[in-house]
DNA sequence: ATGGTTGCTTAGCAA
C-alpha cells in the first residue's frame, strides 16, 4: 500500500493539484495538514467524486488537518484528547485496516523565546502522551505530518544558518527525538541517507529553484511498520509549476 | 538588518 503526507497550504487554493495528484500517484491514505478551511467548507464533494473517503478536523483560516483514504475510516480521533484547552486543530487519527494512521500539524514557533515557540515545545510533549495514553509502538502505526522541525543536519540546506530558528533548534530537534523515542523511525531514513533532500521550500528570494529547504515533512513508523517499508520519497516534482504548495508531499510504500 | 511570497480575509496575521 501507499501512504503519503502532504501540508497543501489551504486545501481550497489546492483542491485542482490535490485531485490532480491522488489521481497520479493513486496513494491508499495521504495525510493533510494546513487546510484553512473549517469542516463547512471542506471539499467532501468533489473529494468522494473521484472516490476518497475524508476524516477532517477543520478551523477557520489557519491550520487544519485530514486524512484521505480510498478504505473505510475507522475509530476517527480529533485533537490531542488531553487536559488543555486549545482550539487549534492540528492533529486528526483513524483507523483504515490494521493500519492506525495520525495527521499532524506541529505548531511552527515562529521565533524563539515567543510565546509561540513555548508552545510548540510543549505541543510536542503532548503528542507523546497522546501517543503513550491511545497507542502502543507494537502496533502497526504511522505518525505523518509537517512537523516543522528538520532532525538532522543533512535536512537542512544551510544549518548554520538555521540552527538559530524554530526549524532547526536544537530544542526543537530535542522535542522530535524526544517524540520519536516512544518508538517511532523516520521512514524516509531507512531508504535514504543523502543529504540535500526537501520537502519544504521558502516561497520567497527563489528557495525551491537553489534548492534551498529543508526536510520537515515526515512519515515516522513503529517498528512493525518499518518492517513493512519498502520505498520512501518525496514528490519534489509537486512543488514546481503554477501554485504549488511550499511543501511537496512524502510518499511511503508498505507491504 | 531587511526583505522577499502566499493565503485568508480585506489590514494584518501566520507561515
Amino acid at each position: 500500500m501507499k501512504l503519503a503526507t502532504w501540508n497543501v497550504n489551504s486545501i481550497r487554493a489546492r483542491l485542482a493539484r490535490l485531485l490532480a495528484w491522488l489521481e497520479k500517484h493513486q496513494p491508499d491514505v495521504l495525510c493533510l495538514q494546513e487546510l484553512k478551511v473549517q469542516d463547512e467548507g471542506f471539499p467532501f464533494e468533489a473529494l468522494a467524486a473521484a472516490g476518497w473517503q475524508a476524516a477532517v478536523h477543520g478551523q477557520p483560516t489557519y491550520n487544519g488537518v485530514a486524512i484521505l483514504s480510498r478504505q473505510p475510516l475507522e475509530d476517527v480521533r480529533r485533537g490531542l484528547d488531553d487536559e488543555v484547552d486549545d482550539l487549534q486543530a492540528r492533529l486528526i487519527s483513524a483507523r483504515v485496516g490494521d493500519l492506525t494512521v495520525l495527521s499532524a500539524y506541529v505548531p511552527n514557533g515562529h521565533e524563539v523565546g515567543s510565546d509561540k515557540w513555548d508552545y510548540k515545545l510543549a505541543w510536542l510533549k503532548r503528542l507523546r502522551r497522546h501517543l503513550e495514553k491511545h497507542h502502543r509502538p507494537e502496533e502497526p502505526l504511522a505518525l505523518c505530518g509537517d512537523f516543522n522541525v528538520a532532525p538532522e543536519a543533512r535536512d537542512v540546506c544551510d544549518p548554520a544558518r538555521w540552527e538559530p530558528t524554530v526549524l532547526y533548534h536544537p530544542q526543537a530537534r530535542a522535542a522530535l527525538a524526544e517524540l520519536a523515542s516512544w518508538g517511532l523511525q523516520d521512514a524516509f531514513r531507512l531508504h535514504h541517507q543523502e543529504g540535500g533532500l526537501y520537502s519544504w521550500w521558502d516561497y520567497r528570494m527563489l528557495a525551491f529553484p537553489k534548492n534551498q529547504g529543508l526536510r520537515i515533512d515526515h512519515v515516522l513508523v513503529t517498528a512493525p511498520l518499518a518492517r513493512r517499508c519498502r520505498a520512501a520519497r518525496i514528490d519534489r516534482d509537486e512543488r514546481k509549476g503554477q501554485q504549488p504548495s511550499d511543501h511537496a508531499p512524502v510518499v511511503v510504500e508498505l507491504d
